[in-house]
Order: C-alpha cells, then structure tokens, then sequence
DNA sequence: TTGATTCCCATAAATTACCATGTTATACCA
DNA sequence: TGGTATAACATGGTAATTTATGGGAATCAA
C-alpha cells in the first residue's frame, strides 16, 4: 500500500535577495519520503511556476511513450515543451530552493512566493496573481459547480 | 468486507486562544483505524470548515491522474481550488487539531466549533451557523413530506 | 578577482508534544 | 435501582521542537 503524498495548501514565503524560497515543511516531507527530487518549469498556461516530483515526469515521459493515442500529437509537443524547461531544485539543510530568474521573472514573483497545492503536483504565484487567479476560480466556481466524484455524496 | 467508518452525530467543542480543538472521539477512531489523516478545507457553498480522510482526497487525485490528460484545463482549476485550499491535520495524545485562521475565519467561529457528521466527510460550523442551517434543513424537508407520503401511500 | 552559489550558524516565531486538571460518561456493585 | 468507582474525554497551560528567514563564511566558475 502505498502512502499518500499530495501537495496541498496555500503557503506565501519570502524570497530573500539571493533568491532563495523555504520550500514548504509538508512539501519537504514528500521529497523526502518518495527520496525523489523537486523539479519545476514554467506554466504553459498561468503566469506561475509549476512544480512535481522528478517521479511524476517519469511517469508522464513513459504515458507518452506507451500511447497508442494518434491524437495525442499535441500532448506530445506540450510535453517537449515541458521538458525542455523543466529544471531540477534540491533543497539545502534548512529546507530553501534557488529558483531562477528565468521562473521567477515568468511568475512575475519579486518578494513573496505563493505555493499552492494541486495534489500531485504544485504551483508557484506572485502574490498578486494567486489573489485574482483564485478569485477568478470562486467566480467560476459559484456559476456552474463542479460534478466531481467527491460532491456526489453530498 | 470493509469496516464501516461514518462520521456521524453533532458535537460541540470548544476553540481555545490558540485555534485548538478536540477532534471528537468518534472521529479520532477512524482517522486510527484507517490509519489516514484529517485534512480540512472551506466548503465552496457554505459558511463552513469541510471535513474528510486524507484517503478521499487521494482518490480524488489518482481519478484526475489516471481519467484525464495532464493538461485539461477544467481540471487544472478544480485542484487549484480543492487542494489548494484543503489542509492536513493530526491530533496531539489528547486529541486536539490546531484550525488556521483563514479556515475560523470563513466558517465564522470564534469559541465553539460544532462537528457535523455527513457519512464519508464531516463538517464544523459555529454553532449560530449551524442553528440556522439545522433550521433550514428541517423546514426544507417539511416543505417535501406530503410528496413523500403520497408515494408510501402508494 | 568578481559574482554567484552552496553551506553553516543564529534567532524569532510558529507549531507540536506533553503534563495536569476538571468534567462527563460508563461500568460495576450493593 | 441508586450510588459510587473507573475510565474516557475535553480543556487549560507549558515545555520542547520545528520552521522560516536573515546573515556570513566557504566554495566554485568565469
């Protein structure tokens, strides 16, 4: 059976001068847990960053690899995409990653980083664009509420 | 066969200074027998904490994972602001979780906290909240019994 | 050397673990 | 059945630990 490990939560932490972020406590204790690695890149489509598990890109690159989709031509760019961005972060003893400024500057992020859990992955805001993009999702939210498995039993 | 593990009843605990609550003994049993955690979110329709076993959410993940591609964007905004917001939290020896003030905040509790059991998840309102919304209920189920009865009849 | 990155130490704040007391529910016995 | 002993639970307080974050020394690359 294996352990549940899912990013979850909002955390805002500081990014000092040099450029460093405390990665997340709980976050920390995944990386740890699963002895993978962080790797982030930057959103295909949100002005943030985008975080996983070394581990969940290997699960994607072998998805790709076994699809028999012939559709799936665009996922397979997307995916190129991805990869050719993506950039492996280790944490030192107190728990800080450097992001780059190439992220960063994308993430519009100056002072404060915004980690925002997605389950198996994660993302990095601005303050500022996290506080519209999640107003943007209550918004959407309120008009047409979401058939997922979990609401159906009310 | 799978134990039966419902949250049920409506329990009232106090909230002291420090956001500290006792989880109810009930709760705390299932949470140790599945061997799982609690984790907590705003409910998206109510003025309340949401409630559940780390396990749901988990399953919540792989169904995103597995059903969908990576890159769907519907889904992209749903685990924003399911996992984004949703939070994990153990109990001290005496039982005791420690709510977030975005979370008191939202289901607008101040000393008490009143745990509602709804099966597989829970939910905890003030008790000012949870009067009108019990009151509601009751007159709403009112409001649908001659239908109801009509069809016993039958 | 200069600029950048990594490593280590220090501190304050937040979180968690633990101990002690009061209260309620349960079990037991006359 | 009533009363009491016992256990389980809730709750207040405090000690111990973890985490975030600032600064500086050591290391490395150009």
């Amino acid at each position: 059976m294996s352990k549940s490990f899912l990013f979850l939560d909002t955390i805002a932490n500081k990014v000092d001068a040099k450029g460093r972020v405390s990665l997340p406590a709980d976050y920390r204790a995944i990386v740890k847990e699963l002895s993978t690695e962080i790797v982030c890149y930057r959103s295909l489509t949100a002005p943030c960053i985008e975080g996983c598990t070394e581990d969940l890109l290997e699960k994607l690159a072998s998805d790709i690899e076994n699809s028999t989709d012939f559709f799936s031509e665009t996922q397979d760019d997307l995916t190129n995409l991805i990869f050719g961005d993506a950039k492996k972060f280790s944490f030192d003893s107190t728990g800080r990653i450097m992001l780059t400024e190439k992220l960063l500057k994308h993430a519009e992020i100056t002072d404060t980083a915004v980690f925002v859990g997605k389950g198996r992955k994660f993302q990095i805001w601005s303050e500022k664009n996290w506080n519209e993009e999640e107003a943007r999702l209550r918004e959407k939210i309120k008009l047409r509420r979401p058939s997922l498995k979990m609401e159906d039993n009310q």
